[in-house]
Formats: structure tokens, sequence, C-alpha cells
DNA sequence: AATCTACCGTAGCGATCGTTCTAGTTGTAG
DNA sequence: CTACAACTAGAACGATCGCTACGGTAGATT
């Protein structure tokens, strides 16, 4: 009776090769970018030989790909946002942002790999590169809903105004962490993005009650 | 009589080459990346052979280097900051911010390429990354002055947090133009981002009189 | 005319690239 | 036991890598 496998995938040690190679891969890509990135390196690296890479993926693009979409993963994983609190708007977007922040401290790899390659414009694109455009965008589409229903008077031209200088501030303020390091606080950095992207938001729908501005 | 030329340099094209040289390197080097950039790709683009190039630099590091430099001259004769206007605080800022869009609209090698290597983190430091964060740092002391004279109230901790963002915001919009592009007009999101960075300033520092807010 | 310097062209060096081949080895199933 | 699937090891392939050696050519200097 074998009892407690289910499927017939058995053997050993072949889901923690797996994750030996992706982890020595996510290290040389950020180090290094995609050309850079060798499978001689990540073979030394991770100890295990080209031919196993190779077997566990079909080639170099492929292992990128999957390099992005785990580390998305674990970066899902490290955000957990706030549920729906009985806080005033303000206070749950500082809370979003808050949350955000900690994620990219914590799960920092998929959003330096994916600007990398997003950086990159080669004639043919890496399918790595078409990954991380696809979960942004579903992680575009998480934030403008919570514009959506915390500021349901914003029309929609105005929403996307928002939630792309959102957006984009939290991505430069990720680069200046990863260029410069902490040379300013980052989180506190991320809660005064967060008030400054609700001010705008306010000012752009006038209809909204403002809650307490100064303390 | 040879008449017009001054130095003893003559022969032709040295410097033609030059150019042509650096800029099919820069052309490639935004679509590849630092090691996906090499010598034979740009021989083929700037129609000189490999030996051309390295008779007018020392190896691949230097070339790259070099396109840093390049782009980074390019683009600073592409800002011209607003002088000394008699306009609010407020309208400078915008004015500044208006500057600094278009300039990134009009030479985006700079920051892209000098974007892409900074992310990079390898054992050895490409030479064109130190180039690139050492202009940057210029960049920044010169908004920091800038702050400086418009916000004279604000201590120091709080002109190093609003350059931060202000840059940090900059490096943001350019990226999400450089990913997705015109999504939302560029020159706009720059202007709110004037606007929310001189707000943000006005709050840490309560003594600056405050101009027109409302319209 | 002779010489020199600046620059281009060809060929090729050894190293490393991505990838594949083939031959193990080892746990599991019949 | 045999059979097979899951995985690893090592060697090697053609291509391309960064880079160099060397000879040629053309304007400038003498």
């Amino acid at each position: 009776m074998t009892g407690t496998q289910l499927t017939r995938r058995k053997r050993a040690n072949g889901v923690e090769s797996r994750q030996r190679i992706l982890d020595a891969a996510v290290q040389i890509a950020s180090e290094r970018g995609y050309d850079g990135t060798s499978i001689a390196a990540v073979s030394a690296r991770c100890g295990l030989p080209a031919s196993s890479i190779y077997w566990h993926f079909r080639d170099k693009d492929d292992l990128l790909a999957a390099v992005i979409e785990r580390s998305f993963e674990t970066w899902l994983a490290a955000v957990d946002l706030p549920g729906e609190e009985t806080g005033t708007p303000l206070q749950r977007i500082v809370a979003v942002g808050a949350a955000v922040a900690a994620s990219l401290v914590d799960a920092p790899d998929f959003l330096r790999l994916g600007l990398m390659l997003a950086l990159e414009r080669r004639p043919e694109e890496p399918r790595g590169r078409a990954v991380f455009l696809q979960v942004r965008e579903v992680a575009r589409q998480k934030f403008t809903e919570v514009i959506e229903t915390l500021l349901p008077d914003l029309d929609p031209a105005n929403v996307r105004t928002v939630v792309t200088y959102a957006l984009a501030g939290a991505d430069g303020l990720f680069l200046q962490r990863e260029i410069h390091g902490d040379v300013v606080d980052f989180t506190a950095m991320f809660e005064l993005h967060a008030r400054l992207v609700y001010e705008a938001a306010l000012q752009m729908a006038p209809g909204t009650p403002q809650d307490q501005a100064q303390p």
C-alpha cells in the first residue's frame, strides 16, 4: 500500500532541485540581468549540472519566466492588503501603502527583476517580460478597485490618473531604495506618498468629505 | 595652405566614426542591457569593424561608460531649467517639472540606460554605473538648491525627504512611460507631481506663505 | 619623396555561450 | 527480479563572446 502519494510522481528530490535552480537563477538574474544570467553560472551556484537545469526547464527563456512567476507568487504572499476596516479613506489608503512598502522590503525580487526586464526592448521579447507586464496589470486593476471604492465620486479618467501616479510613485520609491539604499526611511516615504495620492484624488472629486486634515 | 585646421589632428572621419559607434552602442544597450551589448552587434549596426571600436575605446566597459557620459550630456543640453522668473514658488516648481518632463521625452537614453545599469548589482561594478550614479548625484544636488531657495524655511531633513520624493516620482513616471507608453499624458503627470511635491513641502514648513491654492 | 600618424579591414585567438547527447543512478511498481 | 520513470553526471557540439595582432591606406608633416 503506497498510501500517502496520490499521484505517480515520486522519487525524492525533484522539486527541491527545481527550487535550488530557481533560487540560484533569481540571485544571478538580479545581479546581471537577462543576458548576464548564464546557465553555467546558475549551474555553479546551485551545484547541479547544466543538464539538470535543462531537464527541469525547456530553455533559458523558460527558466527566466519561471523565475519571474515564482518571485511574483512570493511577493503576492508577502502583501497582505488590509481588509475592509472601518477607518477613514485616508487611513485605509495609508494602510495599503504601508502593506505594499513592507512587501517590497520583504520580497523585492519580483519588482527588481521585472523592472530590469521591462526596461529592455529587444526585438524578440523574453517570456519573462510578458509575464511581468501581465501580472503587473493585474496589480494595477486591484489598486484601481481600491481607489474606486474609496472615492466613488471620481470619474474614470481621474481614477486612471490617480492610479498611474500611485504606481509610478511606488516604482520610483522602490528604485530609490534599490539604488541608494535606505537613505531615507522607506516606509515613511510610502506613507507620505499615500497621503499625497489621497489629497490629489480629493482635489479631483470635491464632493467627497474630507476627514481630519490637521491633527 | 592648409588654413582652416588649427590643431594637428586631421585625417577625415575619426570623430564621426566615434559618434557612429556611440550611436549604435546606445541603441543596442537600450535594447539589450549591459551584457546583451556585444561588440559584434555594435560593429554590425555602425558598419565599422570591431577593431575600429577597439581603436576608439579601450574595452567594452569603456565604451559603455562613454555611452552613458554622452547620453548624459545630451540630456543636460535638453533640460533648460527656467531662469529666475518672478512667478510664485508653485509656478516655478511646476516650470521645473515641465522642463524635466520635456527633456526626458526628448533625450530618454540617459535615464533609461542609467536605470538599467543601476538596477544590476554585479560583483564588479561597470564604470558606466558609477558614472551614472555620480552625475545623478549632481542632478540631485541641483534640485536640492532649487528647493532650498524656493522654501527657505524647510529644515535639512525635510529638504532631503522632499527631494527624494520628487526624484523618485520623476523616475517612476519615466518608467511608466518607458514601459507602457503614453497611457496618460506624461507632461500632465509631471505637473501633478510638481504640485503635490510643493504641497507636501508647504505642509512641512508652515511658516511659508501659501499662494493661491484654489483658482 | 619620404615619413609619420590616424584609422580601417581581416583573420583569428582562447573562453564561454546555450544546448544536446548519452550513460549512469535510484526510488517505485508490477 | 525486471521494468520503468525521475533525475543526475559529464562530455561535447557549433556559435558567439571580448579582444588582439597585423598589414593596409590615406592625409599631414618634413
